[in-house]
DNA sequence: TATATGCCGGATGAAAAATATCCGCAATGA
DNA sequence: TCATTGCGGATATTTTTCATCCGGCATATA
């Protein structure tokens, strides 16, 4: 079972553009060398966090990505199902209605006990990282190392941000 | 995210073989009837069922599969991570190292936040698996709908197991 | 011992999904 | 007008999953 790569590209996309001075977008070619990854390919991923709302896109000269809301009102939940697909990982093919002994479909009128372990399994996850905001990451990531950083990733910013 | 068919086929296998009478062995190929599932292609979940331990094997005639605990002591994680992999979903490639301002390794001396926070719901969804064991499905399975279907059950393994 | 049964593991192939790129189009500001 | 930038579709490449087959070995039964 494993997530697509993009997951981690947008996640850390979307710190990023938390950092960003209000009133100025950053393209996606700009996001994509920032982190070192193939341009036409974040585009894509920039592209599903746009149609789930989670950032907003300008087009044009000048244009490029923002956040659609504050930090504290992103979850990463949001960001890997925009991404990733919010498709159950675990897909019931009804294996019980099928041979020799199959269950009749009438007797199946609720969700196989394997089947709804594993969903509830998955809500699990589901709840944990809805209560992890992005305001939380960037605080993790931010606060600790060396003040220079941030400084470094201001001035980048500034530098390559339209608007 | 997606988590391979086989896990459902494993699962299901494993509770056929919960009703199987003591001293018996049940062949893969009797399983696949059953589920009517691709034979060759069951057989290798078996055998993974069987490298962790979860059934074990008898070779040559009067052999096949059979549980090799108590129902209560197998949990549906482990048939998940015997079949599917015990990877973890989400991968870090370190992105936060890679580009123009990239951290340097040594500032990278614990994991990264938007890892960290994967990994934990990871961790969520795996407890609550790992509290499901085969005897609690069992028993959520057999209980409602018909007592005939385990009469027939029933009579269909004394049909098909070896031993 | 001979024979049929049945698991084991590796090799192989087909199908599907993830990864990655490109291009024409529309929108926007200079 | 013209350069810039996102949007969506088409396409190609690579990787993973799904599935089958076969030779080899172990075991029970006759
Ligand atoms: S029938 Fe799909 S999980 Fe039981
Ligand atoms: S560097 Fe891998 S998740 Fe942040």
């Amino acid at each position: 079972m494993r997530m697509g790569e993009g997951v981690e590209w947008a996640a850390h996309a979307c710190v990023l553009l938390s950092a960003l001075p209000d009133g100025t977008g950053l393209p996606a070619a700009a996001i994509a060398a920032y982190h070192d990854v193939p341009p036409a390919y974040l585009a894509k991923h920039m592209q599903a966090l746009a149609r789930a709302g989670i950032v907003t896109s300008a087009r044009g000269a000048a244009g490029g990505y923002r956040l659609a809301r504050p930090p504290q009102e992103i979850s990463l939940m949001q960001i890997a199902d925009a991404v990733d697909g919010s498709e159950p990982a675990f897909r019931c093919t009804e294996i019980r209605q099928r041979g020799p002994c199959g269950a009749k479909p009438e007797e199946c009128t609720k969700t196989c006990g394997i089947a709804a372990a594993f969903w509830a399994a998955e809500r699990a996850y589901r709840r944990q990282l809805e209560g992890v905001s992005l305001a939380a990451i960037v605080a993790s990531l931010t606060g600790r190392p060396d003040p220079g950083k941030f400084a470094r990733v201001k001035a980048w910013l500034e530098q390559n941000a339209n608007g």
